[in-house]
DNA sequence: TCCAATCTATACCAATATAGTAGGAAATGT
DNA sequence: ACATTTCCTACTATATTGGTATAGATTGGA
């Protein structure tokens, strides 16, 4: 049930992405520094989250990347989507298990998963900004 | 995201079991037929369940295995710590991450944390086999 | 008593998934 | 042209999961 380094990371990066002031896009290094976290690794992250539109890139010089949406419009389920793929809490909710036919459990996997999905869905980027806020500043 | 067979095997056994009328016990070898899985892998989750007392063991000779409790008493959240240990969403959401002290995001995991644990602790193996019953005889 | 059946314990191995690296190609401002 | 930066793809290392093997302990029954 653990949540991988992409998203863990991904999420970072876009809180960091977010309290970006200026109107000039962020390094990939940049934001990786913050991190403590190999560079070329979360360029791939934000690569993803690029694809899924959540966030612009700047390529060349001076280039970077911008968020693309309002804080409040990205969900975390957007991003975990986004690097890791569709949530599946195991291979029943989507169907594609050998013994599926014989299965009796498929629902009860397919309900928890659409209930874990739900939390993701509401719990948004905005609101792990006011989380930021409140408690410390870094 | 994903439940481990660990889980979902032991969660079938549970069923199977719950289904047993007869007073002796089921052995690991007829459970482990029912699910096509191998007899030794399973017999190590049942162990797990046993030390979680879910359920009891006879050893010996017509031995096997039987519920402890009733199922409205056995929650998916006690079969899943019974076989994996705690549930976390993230090195964070445990307070063992090397970031700890900077990190801003823990408490967004903890929340997203006890939320599962909730839906987990919510869903009992007497309604799995209400679902069981609906859907399909097998 | 001895044997077969059954659970218990531990160590080991294989397959898969995750995390991270490396090198270079493409784009862009100066 | 060139430095800077994202983009692309292949590779490798590490950790986790899933599963096997072996030997031992316990019990009921012939
Ligand atoms: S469809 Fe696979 S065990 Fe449920
Ligand atoms: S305590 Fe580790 S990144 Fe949160």
């Amino acid at each position: 049930m653990k949540f991988s380094t992409k998203v863990r990371y991904g999420l970072k990066a876009l809180v960091d992405l977010s309290m970006n002031e200026s109107e000039t896009p962020v390094m990939a290094s940049h934001l990786a520094e913050k991190q403590a976290v190999s560079v070329k690794y979360l360029e791939r992250i934000l690569n993803s989250l690029k694809k899924a539109e959540i966030i612009k890139s700047v390529r060349g010089c001076h280039g970077g990347y911008v968020l693309n949406k309002k804080p409040e419009d990205i969900s975390i389920y957007e991003i975990y989507v986004a690097v890791e793929g569709d949530i599946s809490v195991s291979p029943c909710s989507m169907g594609d298990c050998p013994r599926h036919i014989a299965c009796y459990a498929s629902n009860v996997w397919g309900e928890i998963n659409s209930k874990i999905v739900d939390i993701l869905k509401d719990y948004d980027l905005a609101t792990v900004i006011e989380r930021v806020d409140d408690e410390l500043s870094f």
